[in-house]
DNA sequence: GCTTAAATTCAACGCATGATGAGTTTTAGC
DNA sequence: GCTAAAACTCATCATGCGTTGAATTTAAGC
């Protein structure tokens, strides 16, 4: 899973001009622009995700990152200015708000629990999905402006709707996020047992009526 | 709070020997033993647990935790072997787990609810025995072998006992402990308003019915 | 096709980190 | 009071970090 093939379209370039014994120190291949259309800034951001994901802000390194996107840690920089950089456009799509928050506010109130636990199941099953949002709660423990982008998102964009639509009182919509973050932790970050194991259905059963209980 | 000032019993050492223009590049203080009785291996773990709790395994660095015991980084190593000895040592007491199980499970069945959310808050809100669990829970984020001592922490010595004695399936129990976990995290780690400034009473009101459902 | 701009790598800087080994001063055992 | 051990600092090493500036190669605009 670490290493992405590169598609190449025509194996026309560089790589046999001085086939003998250059200076194949640092990536193995020679400066300059790549053939092709430009895929690598994707490639980079890709990788700062699931890097971020694994190890938080502090702990994911810039030249790990560009490791792992087969890059010049120097090209990192060119695109995105420095670390920070980088991970505010990495984290540019935790979730999509709007699609999540209809898909929760479409159920009727009496199902406001139970579309919320099958929400951020399917969410947190979704590796894709489940990346950005992990790496904002590992950064946001020990980096400060993480924590103010995780706040934000878990106020604003992902709880925010309910309150305002349903005029439910905040303090009991933390108590719902503090429900599902929890058990999100134990189950996907310590991996704790049996919570970790469990199938979505047993914890819809489970958590369902309590976030219900406070919201409806 | 960073500057722990020590008492001294009894000014009659060093400090003065070479007054004029020493070598005072790095920690003021010439080599060699102090006088008086040893306390300087407590220093090291109280400021290792303040640091560890702030900016967890990875952030807190060997170099800082000297710095705030006043000490050279080397008198750490030579007291715990590496920065794994020093967490290890430092988190030797997260909670004593029997005084807290015994608090707990002293209160009858339909009531273990509202104990045991009484107890997170009170742990929580005293800031001695909050740092290692914080310590903890933040290392454990991005660092795997904190994240063992967590799991072994959440799922044997403090919700464990409640197992054992009252027959309760660990799935609520999980289920229960996600919800505290979630709840402490928001008010504590990310400052989420307005849970974090709520009162205990608020909570106790808000979470107990939660709590004692899983566990009831 | 020439020129400008963008993509890409290389080499290096300054800094912080965890670790080690040698040296100095005090305490504790006898 | 001597001696062995413990406490303590200093200087140093190798490594990895974020960042910078210059050089090189390709793509785009005209």
């Amino acid at each position: 899973m670490t290493k992405a093939v590169r598609p190449d379209g025509s194996g026309s370039n560089g790589s046999g001009s001085n086939g003998s014994a250059g200076p194949e120190g640092r990536s193995g291949r020679g400066p300059g622009r790549r053939p092709g259309p430009t895929e690598t800034r994707e490639a980079i951001l890709a990788a700062a995700r699931d890097l971020f994901a694994e190890k938080g802000y502090d702990g994911a390194s810039l030249r790990a990152i560009a490791r792992a996107a087969e890059v010049d840690p120097a090209l990192v920089h060119h695109f995105f200015g420095n670390k920070e950089g980088v991970f505010t456009q990495a984290m540019r799509f935790p979730v999509d708000p709007s699609e999540v928050a209809a898909k929760i506010l479409g159920a009727p109130r009496e199902r406001l629990g139970e579309m919320m636990v099958r929400t951020f199941l399917e969410v947190w099953d979704d590796a894709d999905r489940r990346a950005p949002i992990l790496a904002l709660l590992r950064s946001a423990m020990t980096n400060e402006r993480a924590a103010v982008m995780m706040r934000q998102f878990v106020s604003t964009a992902l709880f925010g709707k309910v309150h305002e639509t349903h005029r439910i009182p905040m303090l009991r919509i933390n108590a719902a996020a503090g429900q599902m973050v929890g058990v999100m932790l134990l189950r996907y970050v310590l991996e704790v047992e049996p919570i970790a194991s469990a199938t979505g259905e047993e914890l819809v059963d489970l958590l369902a009526p309590t976030v219900q209980r406070y919201l409806g």
